[in-house]
DNA sequence: CTGAAAGCGCTAACAG
DNA sequence: CTGTTAGCGCTTTCAG
């Protein structure tokens, strides 16, 4: 039942020793006697003692603690990537600090300010779907800050990204819808604000053109929010003359996806005979729904982990530091939402 | 293009005045005068200063951190309950750092000891499944480091806990499968050693019991690992001779529960007509499979928002502090996967 | 209302 | 191999 922490300076006293012996034999740095170094991590042991590293951090001017900011930690895609962050920061000795957006540009700001006043090593951000002002990050930019953006990143920024190929990966759904007979594939796309949701929508355009299609703009849709809901929209299209209305929704992301099956389903229309559909991102709800969905796999927990990877290069050799743009491979997961080759 | 932060020294020098009259400026203490208070301000805004939360916690002996350890931050349930914790304790004025403890003993040991090096205020836990030995939390207690278990608690420990009422939401599903006249009801229980898998037999016998309805062991299935396969095990179930095969499912989890599912849909078994199913913990695929699962919700944000107020009042009232046990609310969510009353 | 000075627990020269 | 010493950036008496 102590009240207090034991310091190195309990240990020193107790072994009549000095506190810089006791500081070097914890550490294992230089050479320390093998038997004081054998008595001082004994009594460590007995005492309880545990490392401050507040006082280390503010020696050494390090706190082996990484900033994470991510818009929502309970989507699974946040989720999946903080998992694989964490377990790689781990394994190169960080801690890391979470902090929630909630889409909001003001908290993020917030966000960034509290994790620079306690002084993290590095920030990892996906950036809030409102932010269109990048200043609070190009100043951790300018305080020699390392930052990596990944999956919400700004094209502008001077740092490191982790991103989908997303152009890729619209692309090859896109290409798979035709590929199985549709003529008149709509995209239901993200906020035309988002990076993603207009390289999604290109990848869409790009396949439509290598396969001799044109592009029809009434089956063109764009969620003005990043939750809102895509209904009407939907409904719209599929209440188009027979010969005008889509034989296939390429959605932004499975959410979308998930409402437009529903939807279809009320209808009761055929899936994916009549009409097919594909996600963006292999939520596990995905997997779970009747008919099964197919979907763009995003590689949540490996970004995490190669933002870390990001991370250590540029702490490494800070001199010649480059920024890269990591771009991660997606795969198409074939379902039942689609038909069959 | 500053290599290094300002410090209250730096506004000190500029504005010829000492650094105590800048620390208290900055923090809004004691009497200082408006005209300086305004000066010294601008001056940190001007410098880009960022308190330096390191030194002030070394200084202050709290560092206004909590440590937050979960079994698997990717698990739906989870990073919902993290997500109240943040939202919650960021408006008390808390960071949060997480690890997971990956269901091991020895990382959730780990885990223990770096939150307590990095000095955090207190901690949130949620135990791993193989951790049976609990003298690395009782250590916390005895250095008066305030704990709080959540979900996956130990009954001996002196801690405040939030739980929930797994006895009563298993009793309610339980009590609906009988009043929607299932007569042999199986339970698929987690590993024995979990506390709330038995907490939610004790419901289930309870219920039968109610009703006048004998416990047939035959009919309770145990995993040994939180992630065990049950399907061998409920084959095995629905093998047994009509007359004494089950007609109702509880299980202990959802994804037991899903599983179920597809292992009754690819027998062709009528749901709920010819077996019902009931799950625990309302994760998101339970709204989104066909039948969708009847299951009973545990309100995982507000159990995240319950653990960080346990915790401030503790530390509001750290003399006169009793342990609380918070028991949350179950809702049963009925779905399809069950008979309608 | 303000300044001087001590010290939180630790690391890192430097000197032996 | 070990001890002395000077801070890291901040808060907090204590004394004006």
């Amino acid at each position: 039942m102590k009240n207090t922490e034991a310091t190195i300076w309990d240990i020193a006293i107790k072994l009549n020793i000095s506190i810089s012996t006791v500081s070097r034999a914890l550490r294992g740095v230089a050479d320390v006697n093998p038997a004081t170094k054998k008595a001082v991590e004994e009594m460590a042991k007995r005492l309880n003692y545990e490392p401050n590293r507040v006082a280390q951090s503010l020696r050494i001017k390090r706190t082996n603690t990484l900033g994470i900011i991510v818009p929502e930690i309970a989507l699974h895609f946040f989720s999946s990537a903080i998992s694989g962050i964490q377990e790689e920061a781990s394994r190169h000795g960080y801690s890391i600090m979470i902090c929630q957006s909630l889409e909001s540009y003001e908290t993020e700001k917030q966000n960034v300010h509290m994790l620079a006043s306690n002084r993290v090593d590095g920030m990892l951000i996906s950036m809030s779907s409102q932010t269109d002002d990048f200043s609070h990050i190009q100043q951790l930019v300018n305080k020699d800050i390392p930052v990596v953006l990944f999956d919400r990143v700004s094209e502008s920024l001077p740092v490191s990204k982790v991103v989908v190929d997303d152009h890729d990966g619209a692309f090859k759904a896109v290409d798979h819808l035709v590929k199985t007979g549709c003529k008149r594939i709509a995209y239901i796309g993200g906020p035309n604000s988002f990076y993603i949701s207009n390289q999604r929508k290109k990848g869409y355009l790009d396949a439509l053109q290598l396969h001799g299609m044109d592009q029809n703009d009434e089956l063109i849709i764009h969620c003005r929010e990043l939750h809102d809901d895509p209904s009407i929209q939907v409904r719209r299209l599929l209440d188009l003359p027979r010969n005008s209305r889509p034989d296939a929704f390429f959605c932004f992301n499975d959410p979308i996806a998930v409402t437009t099956l529903q939807i279809l389903k009320s209808k009761l229309v055929q899936i994916p005979d009549e009409i097919s559909v594909i996600g963006f991102t292999n939520e596990p709800v995905s997997a779970f729904i009747e008919p099964s969905l197919t979907t763009v796999s995003q590689p949540s927990h490996a970004m995490g982990k190669k933002a870390i990877e990001l991370f250590i290069e540029q702490r490494q050799y800070p001199d010649h530091f480059e920024p890269v743009t990591a771009v991660m491979k997606t795969d198409l997961i074939i379902r039942h939402s689609t038909r069959q080759l």
